[in-house]
DNA sequence: GAGAGTGGAA
DNA sequence: TTTGCTCCACTCTC
């Protein structure tokens, strides 16, 4: 189940002249094609929604427009009286429409991010822990539908919510009990196996008893529930009451005094619409969780089984919620910390914060921003709110680095409060109480250690944290990275990530292992509140020469990626858009995740490029090069520059190689030019260029990749002409003889890399491998075989020999040389680019096949 | 400061 | 539906 954005915004997305008026250059110089696929593709209905058939049949006598939607169509449904003030279909299988220019759209989406993204029992799980209850839900959810509430929906919330945010997880002396204010959840959940296996023993508990307080109750521990109202967020300014309810209703504030107001009435008129549907203070009101029920109930679990427990509770539809009541927790000594005066929280940001500390504990979770956004500001406000020790981790050390530094530039921190600890920084902090930012592998990291590293690592986990901070969190699912979680004792947890999307199956995971997703901000919104850029999404198809395009039909699969990567009208469609960008005064960066092609391409074009080989000295002279120099306008990196290197300068991006359908690569990529510095210029818009070879597979994975930003409303434009670059005669590439000579320098270094592959082997193994690799190439001939793959013929083995021979013998006699030249010995050790000099001859051979 | 080993991403 | 394949980042050792 899915919700998104209804069709009319698509509309004015992709609608031929329905254009949006800031579209920007894109338009002016390129023309840019409708296409019916993508149409459907982005149109946001739902794909398998099903449909009485006599019902289509009536709404398709009723509506000429029904035949668009195919069996999206919903005109059947039954509406509701006044259903036009009503922003919501929910049809039966769970579907649910939004109208994106109903007036109080923005306030629904609000609501629906909270219960349904999409409508499961683990983002129900995330409403309820943001306070909200069942009845709230349904309730809602209803006033905002044109239609009735299906019973199969209403069902699913009820069943799901009803057991929901009642238990809880909760760390006290470094030990860890399940704690309800309902013993006979806890009894229930102890009938499982899995959790009454993580018990600890009676004995154990037994021992402990007197640390916790209280009688014991069915042999659960019993104590008083803490309660605390009226927490102030460092940063959040306190305002008459009116306005403070709103905001901590979940960003009224922000929604009234936005951009985002088109021309649909007053502010006025819009409150209204808005107490009607959401009834006064309905949304977002703060539960009191166990208002009227202070006995707690607890038993212990040990240290090792939380991650298990949790699993199994969120498995069982019993989720425990970790919240930290970190201003009664008189155990671990406060921090002293605050924000500056002067720094300022943005209404997001603030809302995000109210959403975690929503009842005044620390609820653990996610936040879900976009690349300059500033999550890093979220979390060091978190931080100061919670004012208990803190370990921040991160995914490197430049990060580590940036991460202190932002810590001292927003809060009031003392220098000697921070640490950091990665492989060549191993301090600790002074005092009772402070600060650690380390890297996810310093922390995760079961090898052996260096003396200060193991040192530093028995200090992390001796002691108790208040608050782990994870940033880019959706790493933390990794096999090895999710082990911190473990290792370290924290009471509360917070995510924050732009792309809460991996490509495996263990994003579900971050539900247990840290807490549900608290929120998440929208990219449009933000930026069309001037928070980040807007940016220009265009896909450009560049289609592939023949020559290229010959090679790639008859290369196999794997080794199909450097000739769309290398395709001379990409190369020069990459020229073009440089050239183009350059004159307008933008900078540019590109990036090409395939390491030849980035060489290629920025030594072709005379740019600096940064890959992974990249000394660290020469990284940053050309990333000052590109900052400060006027003559450095653009600058080539490879996937190095994913993350981690923060560019204001960068306006414009061109992605060259993309292969591997990641959406968060493309995101994160998106992100790189989203903090530009320029972004509150009139007008200003930032682009960002894929470049996809046409008709290869390099379309299906763009498509791929393109989901994520899909997903938050970009719409990406497909350009298959570039307007005036015809009439540019001096490009690179551009004569048949130098494409001729680039594909050849293209398969030449497939054939090293394939070498390098088969120097791994022994020989005996090689042939088999060689056979293998024959039978499946694709039922190319023995003679383009030969002439394509000569690395497979260089086994040296007698049986490679033959097999080699009895294509070339259909070759010119320049090929018996080649022949020689497979069998030296000295290209199976060789691994250095010296051993292209072996294959010098193929060039030979090449032109002789000609 | 190079290289080995490991891990992540997808 | 699984695996791909390759690059990169990090840490420790010498």
């Amino acid at each position: 189940m899915g919700v998104k954005r209804g069709p009319s915004e698509d509309y004015s997305h992709n609608g031929g002249g329905r254009r949006r008026k800031d579209e920007g250059p894109i338009q002016d110089l390129t023309h840019v094609e409708d296409i019916d696929e993508d149409f459907s593709d982005r149109l946001i209905v739902p794909k398998h929604a099903t449909m009485d058939p006599t019902a289509q049949a009536h709404a398709f006598q009723r509506d000429s427009v029904s035949y668009i939607f195919g069996d999206h169509d919903y005109t059947w449904l039954p509406l509701k009286q006044d259903h036009a003030s009503r922003p919501l279909w929910i049809t039966e299988d769970g579907h649910i429409i939004l109208e994106g220019f109903s007036p109080i759209a923005e306030k629904a989406i609000d609501f629906l991010i909270a219960i349904a993204e999409p409508l499961t029992p683990y983002s129900l799980y995330a409403a309820v822990s943001v306070g909200l209850e069942t009845e709230d839900i349904i309730e809602v959810l209803s006033r905002l539908s044109k239609v009735p509430v299906p019973e199969s929906i209403l069902s699913l919330i009820r069943d799901c919510t009803l057991s929901y945010g009642k238990v809880k997880l909760v760390l006290k002396h470094n030990r860890y009990f399940v704690e309800s204010s309902y013993p006979e959840m806890l009894q229930t959940l102890l009938r499982d196996p899995v959790i009454r296996e993580a018990r600890m023993t009676a004995e154990e508990e037994a021992a402990n008893q007197n640390t916790t307080g209280g009688g014991a109750l069915n042999g659960l521990i019993t104590g008083k529930a803490p309660s605390g109202k009226d927490l102030t967020i460092p940063g959040i300014k306190k305002e008459p009451l009116d306005s403070a309810k709103a905001a901590a209703q979940g960003g009224a504030a922000s929604s009234s005094s936005g951009a985002g107001e088109a021309a649909n009435g007053t502010d006025a008129e819009k409150k209204t619409a808005e107490d009607e549907i959401f009834g006064v203070g309905g949304l977002d009101q703060e539960d009191d969780d166990d208002a009227g029920n202070d006995d707690v109930h607890a038993f212990e679990i040990t240290s090792a089984s939380v991650e298990p427990v949790k699993k199994r509770c969120n498995e069982l539809d019993y989720p425990m919620l970790e919240e930290y009541d970190f201003r009664n927790d008189t155990l671990n000594p406060d921090l002293e910390i605050d924000l500056k005066p002067i720094t300022v929280i943005r209404p997001y940001q603030e809302k995000s914060l109210s959403k975690m500390f929503g009842n005044g504990r620390a609820r653990s979770g996610i936040i879900v921003l976009p690349c300059g956004a500033g999550k890093t500001l979220v979390g060091i406000t978190a931080a100061c709110t919670v004012k208990k020790s803190t370990l921040v981790l991160c995914t490197s050390s430049v990060s580590v680095l940036q991460w202190k530094q932002q810590f001292l530039l927003w809060s009031n921190i003392k220098p000697h409060q921070i640490a950091m600890f990665t492989s060549d920084q191993k301090e600790k902090f002074l005092g009772a109480a402070g600060i650690v930012i380390s890297t996810y592998s310093m922390v995760a990291n079961t090898r052996n250690r260096s003396h200060d590293s193991q040192k530093m690592m028995n200090f992390l986990r001796s002691r108790e944290w208040g608050f782990l901070l994870l940033d880019e969190v959706h790493v933390v699912p990794a096999n090895m990275f999710r082990k911190v979680l473990t290792t370290i004792a924290a009471h509360a947890k917070l995510g924050l990530t732009a792309t809460l999307v991996r490509e495996d199956e263990k994003i579900d995971d971050l539900n247990f292992l840290i807490g549900p997703k608290l929120y998440e901000a929208n990219w449009m919104d933000l930026a069309s509140r001037g928070h980040i850029a807007n940016v220009q999404c265009a896909e450009v198809w560049c289609p592939m020469t023949p020559m290229f395009y010959r090679e790639y039909l008859r290369e196999s699969s794997r080794k199909r990626t450097l000739l769309y990567v290398m395709n001379p009208n990409k190369f020069q469609a990459c020229q073009y858009l440089i050239r183009y960008h350059e004159e307008r005064g933008d900078k540019i960066i590109v990036f090409s995740d395939n390491v030849y092609a980035l060489v290629a391409y920025a030594r072709k074009l005379e740019k600096p490029f940064i890959y992974g080989e990249t000394s660290q000295q020469e990284r940053v002279r050309i990333l000052q090069n590109f900052q400060h120099n006027p003559k450095i306008n653009t600058i080539f990196l490879s996937k190095v520059g994913d993350t981690s290197i923060d560019l204001p300068e960068a306006t414009c991006l061109i992605q060259v190689s993309s292969h591997y359908g990641s959406r968060r690569q493309e995101a994160q990529r998106l992100g790189r030019i989203l903090r530009a510095k320029r972004r509150n210029d009139e007008g200003f818009n930032a682009f960002f260029y894929s470049l996809v070879s046409k008709d290869t597979q390099e379309m299906y994975y763009s498509t791929k990749r393109q989901q994520f930003l899909i997903d938050q409303g970009y719409a990406f434009k497909v350009i298959t002409n570039l307007d005036g670059m015809d009439q540019q005669h001096d490009l690179v590439y551009s004569t048949q003889e130098e494409q001729q000579s680039l594909l050849q320098s293209v398969l030449l270094a497939q054939e090293s890399a394939a070498d390098l592959n088969e120097d791994v082997e022994p020989d005996v193994d090689d042939l088999t491998g060689n056979t293998t690799r024959r039978s499946g190439g694709g039922g190319g001939s023995v003679l383009s075989h030969v002439s394509h793959h000569p690395g497979s013929s260089m086994a040296g083995t007698s049986a490679g020999a033959k097999r080699s021979v009895g294509g070339l013998r259909s070759l010119s006699g320049g090929d018996t040389m080649a022949y020689m030249e497979y069998n030296k010995p000295v290209s199976l050790k060789d691994k250095d680019s010296k051993n292209k000099g072996d294959h010098h001859v193929l060039f030979k051979k090449f032109f002789n096949r000609k």
